[in-house]
DNA sequence: CTAACATTCTAACGATGATTGGATTATTGG
DNA sequence: CCAATAATCCAATCATCGTTAGAATGTTAG
């Protein structure tokens, strides 16, 4: 039962690929993205990702395959999550190289932040130490449960939804940074225009929780 | 010339997915480890991916499309290279997510060193320690151009190929440490047992050019 | 210019993937 | 047990990909 070094490769290859093969469907990475801010049920992933119930199934099913997520049934309920924060950075990379490689992309972003002054000039070792002295406040602009499963140090959760109601929780005479899902997300920018338009010193932090973290910073988990 | 925040979505995950889509197969991923190791004509790459010419071409398309890599016309011949260490750094970080998750992947790849005692127990930064004082022998067995191309510091090229000639060269009474491409490549493999059956002390290390430089370590090209 | 070579392009086929609708399987609440 | 809900499985459609063969392109040597 022996294998010539060309079969052995091409198994070998084969699996990679398998990786590849998951990562390659715009709506995987979508679900692979909205994933890494928590586990969610099937339904909320489909809504976020735009697409139907069965196609995410579908999806969620090739991307279990291929052990990048795996999933929890609570009641009737399935909960899908990714299988380790590897793959929140892996994800992480694939987008970065991406960014790096094709211009297409980068103009596409381009357009997202065509208001440069809306994006935060900080380091993320800066936005920490002003975060943890008071003087920027840290805005988490995702929905609550996806604050509840992790978040920046010292960031305050206010779901995009509420922040034209909770306006008066915020100071007028320090910067505030908002946040969301990363650079793809477009919560974090309708908030920064939305607090500028009131008259708050609001800029936008592109990182999300997976960004944060595999840059090798802290994230806090109500636990 | 507006577009829905859905709109734009879309797009950005499509840009990120040809990236994926560029790397979703065994033979690209093939080509792309050989091209870590160098640039190279495209005959070349058929052979040693062990593909039609016509078909290397055709994947070497895709992956210029994906921008991973660049064609440089020379005389008849065209010479591929990877557009960047950005790409052998993600080929790295992909073949090894894919060894963290998938089972079979790891199940092949241990048949590859059923000898356990035939892989390094040392730390790349003992290796370079070692090889620095002169206390191991690090050998290249890869092709001579490929050494040319870049090697790790203080080895020595020896092509498998003329390993059996070229044993008087080497100490019997210092450690041999043995590399090539990279985990899936076998060329390490065999020169190992080769030398252990004359009486040599050899093992292997499973790091090719990309993983030890993609671990932060010096590389060393002939330039 | 012509011949020879290396590579790419075009066309075609079978295989595989994305997507949708209908039936099916778990689970909860009565 | 039955009805309702959540999710998955199955089958079918259409598009896309991998692969091969044949024609075409660009380059060098004479």
């Amino acid at each position: 039962m022996d294998m010539s070094g060309r079969q052995v490769k091409d198994v070998l290859y084969a699996q990679v690929a398998r990786i590849g093969k998951a990562m390659c469907s715009p709506k995987r990475l979508e679900l692979i993205e909205i994933l890494c801010q928590g586990e969610k049920p099937v339904e909320r992933l489909a809504i976020e990702a735009n697409i139907s119930v069965k196609l995410a199934s579908a999806h969620l099913k090739e991307l279990r395959q291929a052990h990048l997520v795996e999933a929890r049934r609570e009641g009737k309920n399935v909960y899908y999550s990714l299988t380790g924060e590897a793959v929140a950075d892996f994800w992480v990379a694939l987008r970065s190289l991406a960014e790096d490689r094709l211009l297409e992309l980068r103009a596409a972003l381009a357009k997202l932040s065509e208001h440069v002054h809306e994006l935060t000039p900080m380091s993320r070792d800066e936005i920490l130490d002003l975060a943890k002295r008071g003087d920027v406040v840290v805005l988490d602009v995702r929905p609550e449960t996806e604050y509840a499963a992790g978040h920046l140090p010292y960031a305050q959760s206010m779901p995009l939804t509420e922040v034209q109601k909770r306006l008066a929780e915020l100071p007028r005479d320090k910067p505030v940074v908002a946040y969301c899902r990363g650079p793809f997300c477009l919560m974090a920018k309708e908030a920064v225009e939305l607090l500028n338009k009131e008259g708050f010193q609001a800029i936008r932090l592109e990182d999300g929780v997976a960004e944060w973290r595999a840059h090798g910073l802290p994230i806090v988990s109500a636990s």
